[in-house]
DNA sequence: GGAACAACTTGACACTGTATAGATGGGGGA
DNA sequence: TCCCCCATCTATACAGTGTCAAGTTGTTCC
């Protein structure tokens, strides 16, 4: 059976298409953007007919929704790891997701747009939920976190409660902040406020001012620490 | 000269095709939403050949830039009359402009996407340069006006350095709260978190709620009324 | 070794946006 | 009043798209 592991194309069967088209597609959404996002080019990359991948992502939003997956676990990794070094170095723990949301965005804005509704997806996929809501989940526990004055968020699964639970709006504020100004920045609503050669160092500053005003705004929790094990 | 103004189509000329390809692009993001927005569907519509619109239009991007200059308007339109409405009641101007902004977009929300990143538009377009500046400058205006304590902003033209005043950071703040609470609603991410029935009632329960948290936020300008003034 | 089955190719279809060349007819100058 | 100009629209064509149906290839399992 020798090295049929590998990304080169041997014989007929490709070997791993699956994730040589997701590649092929985050490649293509870094050259070219959404807008000029195709399967048959992601196909061509790939070295593939432009059918073959329906057997492995069905249709275009399948191939899609793989990529907007892998989105929402990127967004995930990286709150995490920011959390983690605001704890270390004793800064804003909400204050540092939020900004890990926005930069990662900014890394790859191609896929951000994927996973935030430029495109049509499955919705229904399975993985693709779990992704979403495992990045949704930082959020609510961060930002429970914080107004409860905690170092960090205890352990726990967000529950899908989670709309009815007293913090809900405070939960969306934080959301719509940093959702709000990385979309609008992504989607360049302020270039005709800054030209090109400072917008780089605009998004930082105003990020952290705008992340200073979101921290502020929140107000503390008064009674629980927890209020999702409410009865 | 007759009666040459008309929706009709009489003859070998339309009369009106820039208004009626309008009206058809209205009508088809309405119907199928922004993924099954077509040229040549609209064209159809119209009851005119597919190359017609190209000698009004240049191309489907200028279409959309059309509908999307039509869509800041109404924007701006829906913000000045929350405004004046809430001045008359008493009530919070800068609340009501971003309320105002989410109901405009959930009314028509094709025609938001359109104008809010999801197609390839004409940046270049005077047209909507004006449209956008003229929406821009309304919550400029009213978040100093409220910052400011004043009922109303002052008239007067928002300037092109207002990247560089000292309260960018705070009018930012107050549309990405809003616009991202519109755009995550919109593109359906709150839809896991409750089902299709409560969903209205959803809508307006944390718009009120998130609208508080906004105005509470903003720090009161401690030193001038109207900082564009400036040196 | 043969069969079953997943993975891929080929070819086709109905679309799309856009370019080009030609048809049409209304309005302005004579 | 006539006639020509030219903006407007049609017809046709082209390259490219996503997806489907049917055939081909190779692996794996009995």
């Amino acid at each position: 059976m020798a090295e049929k592991r590998g990304a080169g194309r041997d014989g007929y069967h490709h070997g791993d298409l699956r994730q040589a088209m997701i590649d092929a597609a985050e490649a293509v959404l870094a050259e070219r953007g959404v807008g000029g996002f195709t399967l048959r080019e992601c196909a061509r990359r790939a070295g593939v007919s432009a059918a073959a991948p329906a057997h492995h992502f069905g249709n275009l939003a399948g191939l899609l929704t793989a990529v907007a997956t892998l989105g929402f676990d990127d967004l995930s990794d990286a709150m995490d790891a920011a959390a983690a070094r605001a704890s270390a170095a004793g800064g804003c723990r909400l204050a540092a997701i939020c900004r890990a949301y926005l930069e990662t965005a900014l890394a790859r804005p191609g896929r951000f747009r994927v996973v935030f509704g430029r495109r049509e997806l499955d919705k229904e996929d399975p993985e693709m939920q779990r992704a979403g809501g495992r990045a949704f989940g930082i959020l609510v526990a961060e930002t429970r976190a914080h107004r409860a004055g905690l170092a960090a968020p205890p352990p726990g699964v967000v529950s899908s409660e989670t709309a009815r639970s007293p913090d809900f709006a405070e939960i969306l504020f934080v959301w719509s902040v940093t959702h709000g100004f990385t979309t609008l920045f992504i989607d360049g609503q302020f270039d005709f406020l800054v030209d090109d050669s400072e917008r780089a160092s605009m998004v930082s500053l105003f990020a952290d001012r705008l992340m200073t005003l979101l921290v502020a705004a929140l107000p503390p929790t008064t009674r629980l620490a927890n209020p999702e094990h409410d009865g």
